[in-house]
DNA sequence: TAATGATTGTGATATATGTCATATGTTTCT
DNA sequence: AGAAACATATGACATATATCACAATCATTA
């Protein structure tokens, strides 16, 4: 038996997961827990240690890498796979880093997510080719190389704020620090995630969960 | 027999749908079509004319919105139902205009949506009880009254620029024009709208599946 | 044809952003 | 205890944005 815990914020999509997969041809799987936020994700892998955990990104609370990084770091037995619309390679970097077994794309087809449980069983790691076939090109390889840092609590912050469209002089005011605290945070976000404008910001926010 | 049309960019997320629809115990629901995006949602509807189609908002070529003002203008039988996961009143309201039949999210149930398509039937029209509470709510009614216009095609090209983090100046050499009408389509665009900073812009873009 | 809307442009002005370099306490980890 | 990372702050400077008001050209349509 593999016990597997479904984590997405899509009501119907889970529905739709759990049919699919209790009703797929391998009578191997079963559906023991369904959380729809990150933080649920978390503490229910760490109590109930599910064989499989498979994850949205997108989330509330804690993002699924972000709960993928916590598991890996208690050394939890529970294999991840994260299952997203993400197609970043920086993301399936990271993911890889925090050690899950598994990246699939929700446009891809339920067999590869089957697949990717089976994979787990013998210890592998499988990535949908129509993702890796990006990630392992030449012409990426320099991107990917240079890790983008994980940017702090504080940053965080700043952050979700910048998203809401508040300047610089309202998020200080907010977090009652000096305008020129808020630039610096500004700025060295910027230069962690190495993008160079409020754009860029918003759409990595917004892909992370963060907003 | 209802025919359905399934529109959605995640493949995962139809199939499961589509057998989420076909078991539930309503014997009257056929999967006829199923696509991935807007512009081959709005030529199946056109061809082949099913009772209802499932449309997410956020597709590649055209939004479900806008396939939903297509089949309206044409004055298609065909009844529009809305899945997706933006809460904004704002495409609510857009898809009322639009002569939509029904508006479910998907983190609702699915037993929701199969409420949606039942009363297509008989010709009214679904709101999610979660999404509808807000809708009409006495606050909301003000920002509600105010109908956002429609920004024309020359301004979704600039602010697909924009999300992109373009510069003005940028945008204006792409587009061969002058940084100053660059700025006046910007500031059309954030008047329409009615938003006044960068990060709307983007989360706007993002929600409608223009960028 | 007259009206409307889309697209293009200009000028002016106050704020805000992006990019430098630099510095000082405070945590946190080894 | 000492190193590393974090949060805070400042100054300077070039660019960019947001918000006014105004106007000419072109296409569509009532």
């Amino acid at each position: 038996m593999i016990n597997i815990l479904i984590a997405d914020d899509h009501e119907i999509f889970r529905q739709g997961l759990k049919i699919l997969l209790i009703s797929s041809n391998d009578p191997e799987i079963a559906i023991v827990g369904e959380v729809s936020n990150g933080k649920d994700a978390s503490s229910f892998i760490e109590k109930e240690r599910p064989d499989v955990a498979i994850l949205d990104i997108s989330m509330l609370e804690m993002n699924g890498l972000e709960v993928a990084k916590e598991a890996y770091k208690k050394g939890l037995e529970t294999k991840i796979i994260i299952l997203t619309m993400h197609k970043d390679p920086i993301m399936v970097k990271k993911a890889l880093q925090y050690g899950v077994c598994g990246y699939v794309l929700k446009d891809n087809a339920i067999d590869d997510l089957l697949f990717a449980i089976r994979s787990t069983t013998i210890g592998g790691k499988f990535i949908s080719p129509s993702i890796s076939d990006k990630l392992f090109s030449p012409q990426n390889n320099k991107n990917i190389d240079n890790t983008k840092k994980d940017i702090t609590n504080r940053e965080k912050e700043v952050l979700k704020l910048i998203t809401k469209g508040f300047t610089n002089k309202l998020i200080a005011e907010k977090l009652f620090i000096s305008r020129k605290t808020v630039e610096t945070h500004r700025a060295r976000i910027m230069s962690k995630l190495d993008i160079h404008n409020v754009a860029g910001l918003i759409k990595y926010a917004i892909s992370t969960g963060l907003s």
